[in-house]
DNA sequence: GTGAAAGCGCTAACAT
DNA sequence: ATGTTAGCGCTTTCAC
């Protein structure tokens, strides 16, 4: 590798001189030797030592993103978000994945601290605020997409109750009035978010909930299967259901054909978090999409913003979600657009 | 940031001596003074500066992860498997995302090596071989599922061929003579060694192959579902197909019971790749899951392996993957997995 | 078995 | 506007 002495060396100036050009000082040089310590370094194809540099100034352009699953559905398109802002910036990534029974965790912020990381994002991460700060020696960071209770001022999440609300409103507009719904694990905060709008919308809208109408799930297809077995056995019959998430809606989904009946025509079902499955099942399902690529990209402007200023005082970004209308809700629009997505003349 | 220094004021003995051990150097220090100086670095939370060491040692415990595109279906889980091995080692991988539009790749490279990464991975690239060693200033690297034509030493790769002649086998076993096939997108290099897997299985059972048969597609639904059309237009019907990939299947699937009949029992249909489509449809679809968590795995040991070794000598390693046996093939082992996976009833 | 000291490439404080 | 130089934390050669 070709080093700041040897541009030197060839421009003909001091490496100091060089330094300052190359590192994107603002310390004054002349345009002529400017441009021609540019040219010598671009002819020779001189590339900054990260470890001197960081050695010396204590930064690293280095960013720790610790994550509980990088295999999630979340995850990827999250940490894609973050990385198109940083690289553009000279930043990169070390992604680290942490699983939730691990007990290394403070190991893995301290080796990130040994890599000198100007700051960290945590993706999906439940761990306690305070927890946290102990161990960040006050390097900005921010909190996407996160899992669990606690508010923090850092993170930027989806706006749960909007987005809930968002496919009830859809139901509400379509007419139905009886709408069951399938919570995800109680555990999660954000289930218990999307629950409470789905009563407050109706409510709000004048119509009210049986019991038999809320069943608690746990996130998957067979829970979701008998989730609506249960719904679908209770006194008054609903004519849709919203399920917490996709998984849920696909296992409703299966539970309602087998029982002999149609969605959306006799039941109409929606999700949340556009899936694949939402995608692909039969009929298809009306959902909830999370604009990641976007969260993860604001996420990286909020460091950047940190970076720059050290003006900490940040509020909680709430994101709000975009409807995607298919078949599974009856409306007109999903059909067309089935149809379209798989080139495949509709039924009937 | 607690110093080599520090380290040694406290434990009363020479920077030298705490290098050597800290650094896990296998020059001689006596039981005692090596007991006391881990003994003082944990209590003090010692965390070697990785640049310091980095700017002297020219090694940085950092590997340089290349891929394009990040949120594909494999890459998260191959990543995942390399951090597996990589972390336990003390190594921090740098994940950079290069889409295969971007002219950018030499300036990537160039910018881990400022980085000082001490070798590289490549996950599903097709930068030919040569444009990708001169950049690579001789450090290690290897290819893991990589797509594309060139072959390469260093790569560790599904076994398309094993793989492909897995499906086309088990039609075969259930009974099935006259065996369709969709290819996917004629660029990949997978497509053609897949295809050629089908037509050396089918031969080698001794049946043939109409012409009519086989069509080219292009790895998505809408393609599965037009090549299916024209396979059930051909003079005389298979009585199963063979998609490319779980998409082309899926869209195989569809257009089959959009013509009125049934799979498995009028076509069966199997595809490739284990997606979550595969697993959702209905019925699911008997495929094949590809090891990617172990492709992972054994690209970082290959990697770790040169790193120590500086011997170059590897042969390119051809990993096979498993049949998953689902309803679509009509296999009655597939019915009672999709029952047990769905906790549901079987139909009829 | 241990210590002293040089120096990796760079930035920034201090000259000029 | 440019040059000189100290020193970041670490490893390693050399001396003892």
């Amino acid at each position: 590798m070709v080093t700041i002495k040897e541009v030197a060396h060839i421009a003909g100036v001091s490496i100091a001189t060089v330094s300052r050009v190359l590192s994107n000082s603002d310390y004054p040089v002349s345009q002529r030797t400017r441009a021609n310590i540019l040219k010598v370094a671009g002819e020779v194809g001189y590339s900054p030592n990260r470890a001197a540099r960081s050695l010396r100034t204590e930064r690293s352009s280095l960013i720790g993103v610790i994550l509980d699953n990088f295999s999630s559905l979340w995850a990827p398109v999250i940490v894609r978000g973050i990385q198109d802002v940083l690289h553009k910036k000279g930043y990169l990534t070390l992604v680290v994945n942490i699983p939730w029974e691990e007990h290394s965790r403070a190991d893995v912020v301290k080796d990130l601290m040994g890599h000198s990381v100007d700051a960290f994002v945590f993706v999906e991460t439940w761990h306690p605020v305070r927890e946290r700060l102990d161990m960040l020696n006050n390097k900005p960071y921010v909190i996407v997409h996160r899992l669990f209770h606690e508010s923090d001022p850092h993170s930027i999440i989806p706006d749960e109750t909007y987005n809930s609300s968002l496919v009830v409103k859809h139901l509400l507009e379509l007419g139905h009035e009886k709408v069951a719904y399938i919570a995800g694990d109680a555990n999660y905060f954000s289930s218990s978010q999307r629950l409470d709008a789905y009563l407050d919308t109706m409510h709000a809208a004048g119509f009210g909930v049986r019991d038999g109408w809320i069943a608690q799930g746990e996130w998957c297809i067979p829970s979701g299967y008998q989730c609506a077995q249960r719904i679908l056995a209770s006194d008054e019959m609903p004519s849709a259901i919203v399920a917490a998430n996709d998984e849920l809606a696909y296992g409703a989904l299966l539970a309602v054909l087998d029982a002999g009946l149609k969605v959306p025509d006799d039941i109409a079902i929606v999700g949340y978090d556009n899936n694949d499955i939402s995608r692909i099942s039969n009929p298809t399902i009306t959902t909830v999409s999370l604009p990641l690529f976007l969260m993860g990209q604001i996420a990286a402007e909020n460091l950047l913003c940190q970076l720059q200023t050290s003006d900490r005082d940040y509020a909680e970004q709430l994101i709000p979600g975009e409807l995607i209308v298919r078949q599974s809700c009856g409306a007109p629009e999903g059909v067309e657009v089935y149809a379209r997505d798989f080139q495949r003349a509709t039924a009937e």
